[in-house]
DNA sequence: GCCGTCGTATGACATCTGTCATCCGGCAGT
DNA sequence: ACTGCCGGATGACAGATGTCATACGACGGC
């Protein structure tokens, strides 16, 4: 081993983060050189510091984790991208290896994953959990429109349908429209339910 | 300082877990003695341990950390409770002071923040977030009944009418009562919407 | 050029949801 | 004893939601 791995962390919540930043620091082959606890931070702080790998978080305010990574990917193709999320859910596992992700860890994996995938994506090797891969591959892809995600997106915070239309500029009929399709395409019976399947496998 | 501070450490997430428990390990006078998944572990951890402060998650499976602070509380009165959240409600500030809890922390605050909780509570003091603690008195109470925060939780999935009613046991009509007092009481204007507020609140 | 899909819209219809008045029994305060 | 509140229920009504048929223009593939 030559030096040591330079890791960026990026994780909103500073308890965890500072937390996860004292495990790593117990290896002595990693070191992390910068933390931040925003989305929408990840790109300057990743060009600062010459990093190896950036550790994403995926709930993240500013801009999720994932949109993060796609950003790094583009800008800085050498740095090795892992994505860590609370949510196992199939959908962001297929989100994040288009956003050209090398690892997808979930939080509740032992602690000890967390090194390993370090080092094994600056192998060169990719990292998933393979319940999961199967989880996303079995499940397919996703079924709805960009409107209808749009409106499902806009539905959750239990708005009607005439404040939906509003505010997406649409008819309200077209609004329910949306809403019906979806329900139909997630073999559901209500916007309730629609929005909670959609949230689940990952596709809002 | 005569002796180790022996701490219990309970969160469902294991690599946050592990992350808290390097944490705290980096400090030498607190030494993590045991650690759980499951809030129905705690108890019987704590009392396998002998430990000084039990540190708590609330949203783990089996039971909230709420619910096992208030029996470890009664059981083993002498043990300090630090309740941990992602979600910084005014109403589970409340719960978690009625169920006897010592200190109050969200996840992003620093992490500094909770090797001095430990300490504190240890020492007697009591550890709340101002901000969080001024937001709680504000609120009020919860002004639903039981009954109407049971049927609120279980229309949280999306339940019809009709799947509630059979569920909880009830006539549809009840059901239809019980949401529209509590639509009311939060002064929203459907379920979906009151379920989120009620959640926000940390009412649920 | 034709077909399928998407985005958008309308109208009609059936069902679900939310409101209100009203009722009952039980139980806690005063 | 009286008053209120809670849990539970019914019936009637208005409005919101979900379904369906149908329509049109745009665009992509074949």
């Amino acid at each position: 081993m030559s030096r040591t791995i330079k890791v960026l962390l990026a994780e909103d919540q500073s308890m965890v983060r500072e937390a996860l930043a004292a495990l790593l620091g117990l290896e002595d082959d990693i070191e992390v050189v910068a933390q931040v606890a925003r989305g929408d931070e990840v790109l300057a702080a990743a060009r600062a510091h010459d990093i190896d790998v950036a550790l994403l978080d995926i709930e993240m305010p500013g801009m999720t984790g994932i949109e993060a990574a796609a950003r790094v990917h583009r800008e800085l193709p050498d740095v090795k991208l892992v994505v860590l999320t609370t949510f196992g859910r199939p959908g962001y596992l297929r989100s994040a290896m288009e956003s050209g992700a090398d690892a997808f860890l979930v939080k509740d994996a032992p602690a000890a994953q967390l090194a390993e995938a370090v080092r094994k994506v600056l192998a060169g090797e990719r990292v998933i959990d393979p319940t999961l891969a199967a989880a996303a591959l079995a499940e397919g892809a996703n079924p709805l429109t960009d409107r209808e995600r749009e409106v499902l997106r806009a539905a959750e915070d239990g708005s009607t349908n005439a404040e939906l239309a509003a505010t997406l500029h649409l008819s309200q009929g077209t609004v329910r429209n949306y809403l019906s399709t979806a329900i139909q395409k997630l073999a559901v019976r209500n916007r309730a339910e629609a929005v909670r399947i959609a949230r689940e496998k990952g596709w809002l």
